[in-house]
DNA sequence: CTGAAAGCGCTAACAC
DNA sequence: GTGTTAGCGCTTTCAG
């Protein structure tokens, strides 16, 4: 076993209260005792129990965070900024990997309940009532990130409508007018419907009609860019461009023109959306939507942690210019 | 408040010790006292203050895992895999990103002690002296993943030794003679040692001499896949293959050697290391060494849980053939 | 400035 | 079958 409070305060001569006050900051005691006590500390080797202490202040220092997917690039780097953000407030971060899979995700819920943690953190899935329900039966505190809902859950995310808009306008400054959309899921309310009407505003505001062999759905993950790009090329070999609707779609895509011997950007130009790490990884590098992932991350903790803060965020967004978009003139 | 266990007994007539014996799966009541108390807690939504449990029980479970960083493909996998496993055993799993810190790992050792997790896993890092000895005395299991120690403590990893050895026989065997090798930091004991000896015993088994100009370090990133591939070319134009020491350097040199125009596989031959995700997304999809991360990763939690295990695994590998390496004839 | 003692929510003897 | 009770390691009144 390892040593208690107690062992200190009676190896050091003194009550445990005082052992506790000079370990937690907390006035009432002589330098003199505080050092004698500091002392024994270290040569015990003592290390409070942060379980024992969590019973008592109902607050365990642990926030959970529910992602679909650990290894996804997206995810992590979101991951990579709370975990930094909380070990920078001392805390620690547990956690969950939904697989976008409802029952994995209640028992997740529970889980977290269970240990009681002091938060939760819901990356980039939608809140489905079920999940809603049962953190508000928990009475837990908790914000999306890179997500919304139709409830009032604090949230941080950016704007994709005009993200889209923007990404797509930029396409059609440079002479762009066939420009396909490789869109996410369909039906997706957070991450495809509102990059769907960026598209669409932006076409718009050109006075460009909208054609439905112009636009397929993918899945976020590179085959379904594979396949995407292949649909769009194949309803449509006139495209000069197209725009995908997160990075991993646009490496299909960027996959697929290749192995049709399209040159890109010369023949097709290509924009990606997110900016993980792989954007830069591509060939050509990939001119795509930045996202402020690992920013986003660090405010959510803050948000979770500080809930006096305001309720909602929408973090910038920005284009970096690689090199898969080139001018049509 | 929550409820305790205490207002489930109130309520449903009986005492606290019945209801823990129902909660727990213990002997001792009859089906009538069973289903009047499953009823209640149902009713009041009561779920168990695992803080309380640990507390007596001594077994938090949930386990610690220490990484060099989230956002990374390799480390992410293992990663994944480890959440797997762990959720499937009903573990939780807290993760601690070092980003090859010293300090701030000693932190996390100290964090992971206080919070009484049950054991540490820890991937793909040098485990110093400091650290070992610290978990030592905090009497931690841990178990080292995709890495080992000159200490006793347990692993599961692959053979990088035969790995870069079967990697670089099959560039052989492909017909190439001028092979370079993109190593990994220099120095290091794990990832990079071994693997020279691999390329070292490859090309003697040969009768082929090693130069030094056909080696170079990088860290594993991407960019110093791009530098490196630049100085191995540069330093020996006669190169017909590089064997690279991870996936992302090996994007690197792709990445390279597409802005000389240099074609890959035509006029030289690139092989990886770890089979990431990214493997399949470059251009050409990489010939790489698999390594089972995500196994590696499910693996070493149940090495963890139950320490009567063997004391270490070397798990296997393989050749998965894509399209960076052509035949030489 | 310091100590005694009452819990936090739960489990595990030990009685009955 | 079921209840009483003594802690787990710690914080926090409340006395002194």
């Amino acid at each position: 076993m390892a040593y208690t409070i107690k062992d200190v305060a009676k190896e050091a001569g003194v009550s445990v209260a005082t052992v506790s006050r000079i370990l937690n900051g907390l006035p009432g005691y002589s330098v003199k005792t505080k050092e004698k006590v500091m002392q024994v500390i270290g040569e015990m080797g003592y290390q409070p129990n942060a379980i024992a202490r969590g019973l008592i202040n109902k607050r365990t220092k642990t926030i959970g965070v529910l992602l679909p997917a650990v290894s996804d690039l997206f995810a992590s780097l979101v991951l990579s900024g709370i975990e930094d953000q909380a070990h920078e407030l001392d805390y620690s971060v547990m956690i969950c990997n939904t697989d976008q899979d409802g029952v994995r995700t209640m028992k997740y819920l529970h889980a977290l309940r269970e240990k009681q943690v002091d938060g939760i953190l819901f990356i980039s899935e939608q809140l489905k009532k079920e999940y809603y329900d049962a953190v508000i039966a928990m009475q837990l505190p908790m914000v999306l990130v890179a997500t919304t809902s139709p409830y009032n859950v604090p949230f941080i995310k950016a704007d994709d409508e005009k993200a889209v808009y923007d990404g797509v306008t930029y396409m059609l400054e440079q002479g762009h007018r066939a420009i396909g959309l490789l869109a996410g899921t369909k039906g997706d309310p957070i991450a495809t419907e509102p990059r769907m009407k960026g598209y669409e505003r932006a076409l718009k505001s050109y006075g460009l009609l909208v054609e439905q062999k112009r636009i397929v759905y993918g899945d976020f993950g590179f085959a379904s860019g594979v396949t995407g790009a292949e649909a769009l090329v194949k309803q449509d070999p006139s495209l000069t461009a197209i725009f995908c609707c997160s990075d991993e779609m646009a490496a299909g895509a960027l996959s697929y023109l290749y192995s049709q011997n399209i040159a890109v950007p010369q023949q097709v130009s290509i924009m990606g959306y997110d900016d993980t790490k792989m954007a830069e990884m591509t060939i050509p590098p990939l001119t795509t939507i930045s996202q402020p992932l690992y920013e986003m991350g660090k405010q959510s903790v803050t948000m979770l942690l500080q809930q006096e803060e305001q309720h909602w965020i929408i973090m910038p967004h920005s284009i970096t210019v690689r090199q898969t978009v080139s001018a049509r003139t």
